[in-house]
DNA sequence: CAGATATATATCCAATTGGATATATTATAG
DNA sequence: CTATAATATATCCAATTGGATATATATCTG
């Protein structure tokens, strides 16, 4: 797992953007408008996030479109499975333990 | 989703730590010697990971046992979840691209 | 081509951070 | 109780970072 992922997500802006663009490509002054800061800080931040390979851009006319990449997210959910296995095994074994007290509940 | 687990996870040598408690709780000590770095910067590392909620802690003795709590970890996960949305929705697609080609690979 | 618009970059600054070292704290052993 | 082992904390330092401002660059409009 990849930390400079971490990192770009570790700012509430730029995790912001990430989830604001879940809905779609925009602009950077769009991002800016709906994020309340700058324009320069905006850019600053898409950097961060497109270094990461979180984002990529694309020239349209005299803007700059931003989409997501899901790449790196992809990597983090693989990274997670590995933490998934361990939390469902213990929901397994609630699951048993209920089970088992049903079933006692049942035989009295 | 809170910045704060991506924060802490920014760092290598805390990746490592998570990753390595992931076999089970291990001692300061412990954890110092097998990511190769001194005491302090441990319990340094260890008190970030702390405060993000990611590992706790509890005495043993003469020594300090850390291990792995998954609330952050299942939060990331959730987080994850609307993104893994779109890029299933995108491998749907994908499959039934395909599936419409091997129709039309039957037909002719 | 001239002005306007959108974006990127450069610079300055204060705050945060990670590494290293020294020291304080706590518990165990003798 | 004293010495030792394990850990936490304090301090110093260099590097990084985010915000703000100014400026450069590129594209569109007329």
């Amino acid at each position: 797992m990849n930390t400079a992922t971490f990192g770009a997500l570790a700012e509430p802006h730029r995790l912001g953007m990430v989830e604001l663009l879940r809905e779609g490509p925009l602009s950077v002054g769009d991002i800016a408008e709906r994020l309340a800061m700058g324009q320069p800080q905006a850019s600053k931040h898409l950097r961060v996030l497109s270094d990461a390979g979180l984002v990529e851009s694309q020239p349209a006319a005299n803007k700059r479109m931003y989409k997501l990449r899901q790449e790196p997210l992809q990597e983090m959910d693989e990274w997670l499975s590995a933490f998934r296995a361990s939390w469902e095994a213990r929901l397994d074994r609630l699951d048993a333990l209920l089970a088992e007290l049903q079933g006692k509940e049942r035989k009295e």
